[in-house]
DNA sequence: TATGAATGAGCATTCATTCAT
DNA sequence: GATGAATGAATGCTCATTCAT
């Protein structure tokens, strides 16, 4: 079953350098540390993939099947704090313990990856927001407020500011009811019921 | 202006590094790329700061030193304002259009890098921040401020969403009020008084 | 005759490095040189051997496979006469016509060289030599012997003086009797029997 | 007294530079350790020398003047025994530690230096050994000899040998006696008579 | 098709040396 | 005349990539 190896190794390939990428940046990571910790030859690499770039996008474009399903599922008063803990607490070892958007910051000096950073956070965050947001500028708003899920994300896990990266999803919960409430102009709330 | 001087050349030498490291992140700067952009030869960047890594060490080190002077300077009330202006729209030409923190995060997979952008943002944003922070745990809020203040930063110059790429200080300032009166827990403006 | 033949470019690699080492010493030689010699890309060193320092390390570990065998084959009494004939009239084009030991002695900076002169000496001359001494001091004896060895090598290969140069193995035979004789206390042949 | 000032500094890198190219060869001493030594800048190496390797020349003129004095003094029958106490039991710091001759095949693999051994070796050892030859083929006699000197010189400090690294001088004497008198054809003394 | 030998451009760094002041 | 800024070629070594078998 050939085919079948192929498609496995392909699989390997791309989980390897995905955590590979996210955790070094596209620059500081090799092809032959993707193939090594893949367990195969580099060739392979560009046999299956092309170059060293392609196989970035396609790592980038598989990105927003990486999120978590069923989002935007639940009472939409609490789609801020479903998606914080998203951005913060989800378990994203697959990405090298960081959220992907946070982790494609560090190969942000190439434009496909500034490009498929704004797809998602448009996609994904912005839009979901956007329809949210009562008063004027809703688009404004629902950007603002993915700024700060973003900027959370970078500070808790790249910059470890003390109390940020100490905090509990509790510990954060009135402080997101207090903003997307103020961006949003409608009361939200800071924990997904489901938790309490 | 003589064409032999050493502070002039190592000056240069800094600034062609800024820019460089800024644009493109640590590791897909070689110093060959620095040295002519200054228009001089690689080795001097060996004899004058001993390695690419100790250059990259003194760029970052110089870092406070090029943000805007006067930053705590003007009412309590409007220092969330003031720092939104530095963040996002003053002038960060030295370092290739955005906030060198904002820069820095392309050499984040260097724990130095890391290192200097907590001191950055402890130092700069945190510090400042917690003081005026009213109610419990000033720490995480100064931090969640400080963190939607770089997320915007992000979002603006990296990301570039559109909304936020075309916004105006004025634009964003009914919600800088808005955020950081929610987060500190009192009232803060949005504008500078200077500005109206 | 496969042109893409990994050990055979290994072997050429190998006999260029070993003759670049011993003509040069280590320090004067560069990758590109032994890459050069062989026909192949300078690359292909750090493939196969890891470094200079490896490559360098594996040519002088071969050395002693590189001894005219059946050296201790003989008569004792001519054992002296033999090892002459191996020090100095052996063709040594393989190590650019001198003996291994001197040509070593060109990287005699570094410490590894130095041991494996060392072990050379030791394995191959002073314990065959000491087993023959008689009186006390063996090991001594055995030294000075082979001091003598080496020393003749040097002055007539790499220092040239006029009648070592020039001199033949028969023209050597009856002092080489006299000195062996001499120091290791019993009688010694100059000339090895199969040669008249 | 800039005069003054100069030799003594061409004086100093004089003496620096015999010291590096003793103890490293030729190739693995850079200006700058020199200079350094010397506790001045490198470019006066080419102010006064005119570049590495006519410093190089020059250190190796200097070399019989390194010799100690008085060599051909005192009884005939003694002379190998003062000479081996010159390779061997001098004190050659100021050439590192090891006789300048053997210093000098670190840099064997330049033409000059092993022309300068070659005077070396047939001005201070041969020419005198020559006239103390009896029987037929002095010339050749005379320079066994001064090879085995330079052999013995060369085990006890390079490769070091254990019995001969722990030698004293006594216990060479008888050797010295039997090998000398065997080679120069007439009874020779191991030990020089003023220190019994 | 797939293995792995081979490549050449590029890396940070050090070298001996020159030239302006 | 002397200081030190500047140079460019060369160093060992790693990179992504190609090509022969």
């Amino acid at each position: 079953m050939p085919k079948r190896d192929r498609e496995a190794t392909r699989a390997r390939l791309l989980e390897a350098a995905r955590l590979r990428f996210a955790r070094e940046g596209y620059d500081a990571t090799s092809v032959r540390d993707i193939a090594g910790d893949a367990g195969v030859d580099a060739t392979l690499i560009f046999r299956y993939f092309g170059s060293k770039k392609r196989l970035f996008d396609e790592v980038t474009a598989d990105l927003p099947a990486g999120l978590p399903d069923g989002l935007p599922d639940g009472p939409e008063e609490e789609l801020v704090a479903r998606m914080l803990r998203a951005v913060v607490f989800h378990d994203w070892t697959r990405y090298g313990g960081e959220h992907p958007l946070v982790a494609m910051l560090r190969s942000s000096a190439h434009d496909d990856a500034r490009q498929r950073m704004r797809q998602e956070v448009c996609d994904t965050y912005v839009d979901a927001l956007r329809d949210l947001a009562e008063g004027d500028g809703p688009e404004l708003r629902a950007e603002l407020l993915s700024a700060w899920l973003v900027g959370i994300g970078i500070l808790r896990s790249v910059v470890a500011t003390p109390a940020l990266a100490g905090a509990s999803a509790d510990d954060l919960a009135p402080h997101v009811e207090a903003v997307a409430s103020a961006l949003l102009g409608r009361p939200m709330r800071g924990t997904p019921s489901s938790e309490g």
